[in-house]
RNA sequence: GGUCACGUCGUCUAGAGGCCUAGGACACAUGGUUUUCAUCCAUGCAAUCGCGGGUUCGAAUCCCGCCGUGACUACCA
């Protein structure tokens, strides 16, 4: 059975660079029929952030991430908050007293600088451990709890990274239990993993050079060592740091709003240091579980490039649109309407989006591109006189194009696209005016925006009466 | 300073000694599809595989050295 977890910290939103670490997991999980925790590691009340939580949950269920385990959904393993598992921590740090492996250290944090400060004049490395106290009082509530050290020479596999090597110099005497009673991330992971069974550690890489200290936790502790995996980071688009909130990464949630959707959002994120070696560039969440593997992970740090993440996404708009219909594609577009749309039913909305769905980079796009399917545009003379292919017409020419064209669309029967196409075929060979004169004109007076779908098809949506009434108001203005 | 990791087109990547005059995708450029914008299609641009040595008939792939970059070095995770 594997068991894996994600275990943010809930300090605020979850941004592009960290929810790889939540999306890897998860696929591992599904591929081998196993489960997948959330596990809330809240023990640093400085830097606790209300609500957090909640975005995070909320995150991993837009992008389909669902956990077995974890908040929410309850599990065998409760409770799923560190803050609240307090006492199991204790209990495994009487344990490690017991054995010796484990010491109250009254030192103030000043004298410990003071020490840092002096190895580093020295220019030697820092280790806790060549400053223990003498004599180490009884632990007691308000006195951290340092594990002692024994140092020696660690070989171990990454899933990832590969065959590890590391001396004993990387050991140290790391704190297990604050002065406040909440034990360090260096400790509680390793309690929580072996307590919930989890059998693949899956992190970032900045914990590989601490791995060292956790394994020899593992020995004194007696639990199994679990798989380990280290995933590289995901860098910022500029420099080589890697992605975090101070280079301005976005959260999840901010291009949910923008329009992007969670299958895009997940194909690029997982295809970001990883692929299956195939030159697939589209894959479903399914597709993704049923290829993932951990030796095909990339052990490299990936620069994070909206650009595609963009174009994945107009991918995946066009999918869904040809591959489960208007309707599918409809549901996801509710909050991205222009204020004009409000009081038009979904039926008319469907037949805008199923015209304009193929030119949507993100669905917020519908805003722009929609607004004069809804209300009549603000008529802009300028736009039209200096258009690149119609500002060689006189003002007159123009006005009598677009009376000449009025004639041969009122006098149409019928307003579907077919008749309407032919109509103005037949318009180009009377007026003698190449498309891109003629269909010009009409689309912008129609419109009054920079670009539109085919002109038969935005006619044919907006409608005979308002299309006539546009291009008539238009012919008396110029 | 110490420890560890990483290093193929601008970016994401393929590549497990000959299939590599290094493949695909994004971006960019040009052309095509009876209008614009976009889509789509085609073409082009683009990496002497970080550098230097070796091993080999043959190396992006194996070995050694160097350089560069990053992470860690907290009573943060």
């Amino acid at each position: 059975m594997v068991i894996t977890r994600f275990a943010p910290s809930p300090t605020g939103y979850i941004h592009i660079g960290n929810v790889r670490s939540a999306i890897y997991p998860y696929l591992l999980a599904q591929k081998n029929h196993g489960k997948m925790i959330l596990r809330i590691e809240d023990t640093d009340r400085a830097r606790y952030v209300d609500g957090a939580t909640e975005l995070i949950e909320d995150t991993l269920e837009w992008l389909g991430l669902n956990w077995d385990e974890g908040p929410i959904v309850g599990g065998p393993h409760e409770p799923y908050f560190q803050s609240e598992r307090k006492a199991i921590y204790h209990e495994y740090a009487r344990k490690l007293i017991a054995s010796g492996r484990a010491y109250a250290d009254p030192t103030p944090p000043e004298k410990i600088d003071e020490y840092r400060k002096k190895c580093q004049d020295e220019k030697k490395p820092f280790l806790y451990r060549n400053f223990r106290p003498k004599k180490p009082p009884e632990w007691e509530p308000g006195i951290p709890l340092r594990f002692k050290a024994e140092p020696k020479s660690y070989d171990w596999t990454d899933e990832v990274m590969g065959e590890m090597h590391a001396g004993p110099e990387t050991e140290d005497d790391i704190i297990l239990i604050k002065k406040d009673g909440f034990p360090t991330y260096n400790f509680a992971h390793i309690v929580d993993d072996a307590e919930m069974g989890v059998t693949h550690v899956m992190r970032g890489v900045e914990y590989l050079s601490s791995t060292p200290n956790y394994l020899s936790l593992y020995e004194a502790l007696n639990l199994p060592r679990p798989k380990l995996v280290s995933l590289p980071h995901i860098l910022a688009p500029t420099g080589n740091k890697k992605l975090g909130k101070r280079d301005g990464a976005k959260s999840v949630t901010e291009y949910r709003e923008d329009g992007v959707l969670a299958e895009a959002m997940l194909n690029y994120l997982a295809c970001l240091g990883w692929n299956d070696g195939t030159e697939q560039e589209i894959y479903s969440k399914e597709e993704l579980i049923e290829r993932f593997s951990l030796d095909r992970v990339q052990n490299s740090g990936a620069r994070y490039d909206e650009t595609k993440l963009l174009w994945l996404n107009g991918q995946w708009i066009r999918k869904i649109f040809d591959e489960q219909g208007v309707e599918a594609l409809y549901a996801r577009t509710e909050n991205f309407w222009p204020e004009s749309a409000k009081n038009y039913d979904d039926k008319y909305k469907m037949k805008v989006l199923s015209i304009i769905y193929d030119r949507l980079k993100t669905l917020s796009d519908l805003r722009e591109m929609t607004d004069y399917f809804f209300k009549d545009p603000e008529i802009d003379l300028d736009m039209l006189l200096k258009n690149k292919f119609l500002k060689k017409f006189s003002e007159s020419e123009l006005e009598n194009l677009l009376k000449q064209s009025i004639k041969k669309l009122s006098d149409l029967e019928n307003w579907d696209v077919d008749s309407l196409q032919a109509a103005l075929n037949e318009l180009l060979v009377e007026t003698d005016k190449k498309p891109a004169e003629l269909f010009s004109l009409i689309r912008i007076a129609l419109s009054f925006a920079p670009f539109s779908p085919a002109l038969n098809l935005t006619m044919n949506v907006i409608g005979r009466d308002i299309s006539l009434a546009r291009l008539n108001s238009v012919a008396r203005s110029i």
